[in-house]
DNA sequence: GATAAATCTTAAATTTATCTTAACCCTTTT
DNA sequence: AAAAGGGTTAAGATAAATTTAAGATTTATC
């Protein structure tokens, strides 16, 4: 999953992406509205966690163009200093997903942000049962009755999101685009994501003899219901 | 389908290629005015990228030649540096059929493809149910019940235009300058068309008895509603 | 902070799926 | 009956996916 922090006080910032990282999350950063504004443009997110106090402007215009654009579902967590209660309502309103004052505690932010994940794919808890196999997307642990599959970062990310996605085609560049995050930055020529995809289909055919992933020629992947 | 990007920062159209070629499209570029007016008097597209600021003049020519054709429909959009909003306004009343500020994320440019198409088709999702044959044109699967067919790259192609075009009889000409692109780079004198076909109605056979393709001799092929 | 271990990426070799060609057959038209 | 168009088939060519292994990078451990 990858992020955007919209976030000018430096510190908090990478405190936070260091927190998300160690997490599994893939993190971009922007200081600025205008280069927030401009990766918005470029690129998609899971999250954009968004301060509102931005040194070149309100935080509430980078909301407003992302709700200008239609087809994108990128999740925008709000966070402030300020304590005006307003605030909130005009974010919420404006298309926040929720919202989180300063100073808030790390754990609080990742709790929200699972909350969210949650809600967007209707989760009752934060498991999914697919085949008997047990998606823990709080844990990022997968396992089959008593045993438990140790993923590499890479391959839960990918499983993850074609479970997530499951019985849709996922093209590589959609697959790359979620893992990988900026996708101008990752050299598409390669093939990783298909050893990738080969490393998962051995682990997970050592537990159960479903073939998970069918290709689907010149597209991607797609794991069927 | 078939693109035609008329674009001359080639990092970019290489990009633009790269990802849409990934999601199945057939890519053809023009680097300057001159060449994407050549190439739109031979082919015809399914869209057209449109860059207005081509090294050799302004990108509306190319928009205006296209309108000076009659039965033709190819999509237009055009992409721009985005401070320009009256070129926006310019480029719709143009006859363009959206409008994409640069920088833009390429999922953002796909979505407005699908969205386009579903417009054109009126189409209320990414579906269209034929005799209970369900096509699906964001995930490219067609399925019919609980089964779903595993078509081939042309064999979707070539059914999706005719589902798109039922009821009227579609040439071979017709349909291998849409699934095939760029018309003179391929030997028509060949028969792939009519094996592909056969093979399309042997897998559809299977599922149900209705003869989808109606020939029509010496013309192409017609799918009744 | 150095070393070891794990993971990720690259690239080439292999395998498999798909596409095209071309020959032959059957049907319709003249 | 001849000619033209389409259908069918199978084999060779091409394109794409899988597999492998080695080198690069990151992460963990002492």
């Amino acid at each position: 999953m990858n992020i955007l922090i919209v976030e000018d006080e430096r510190s908090l910032a990478l405190e936070i992406n260091e927190f998300l990282s160690k997490e599994g999350f893939t993190v971009e950063h922007a200081w600025r509205k205008a280069s927030a504004e401009e990766k918005i443009f470029v690129n998609s997110y899971d999250f954009i966690l968004l301060d509102l106090g931005l040194p070149d402007g309100d935080g509430f215009d980078v909301l407003k163009l992302l709700k200008s654009f239609k087809d994108r579902d990128d999740a925008v967590i709000i966070l402030t200093a300020r304590s005006a209660v307003d605030d909130r309502i005009k974010g919420l309103d404006g298309g926040a997903d929720d919202y989180l004052p300063k100073p808030f505690s790390l754990n609080e932010l990742l709790a929200r942000m699972h909350a969210i994940i949650r809600r967007k794919h209707k989760l009752e808890n934060n498991e999914i049962n697919i085949h008997g196999f047990l998606l823990n997307i709080q844990n990022r642990t997968v396992s089959f009755g008593n045993e438990r599959l140790s993923l590499t970062k890479k391959e839960y990310e990918i499983f993850n999101y074609l479970v997530l996605n499951k019985s849709r085609v996922v093209s590589r560049m959609g697959l790359t685009e979620h893992v990988w995050g900026d996708i101008l930055e990752v050299n598409s020529d390669s093939n990783f994501v298909d050893v990738h995809v080969k490393n998962l289909r051995k682990k997970l055919a050592c537990l159960s003899d479903i073939d998970w992933f069918e290709t689907v020629r010149s597209i991607g992947y797609r794991i069927n219901y």
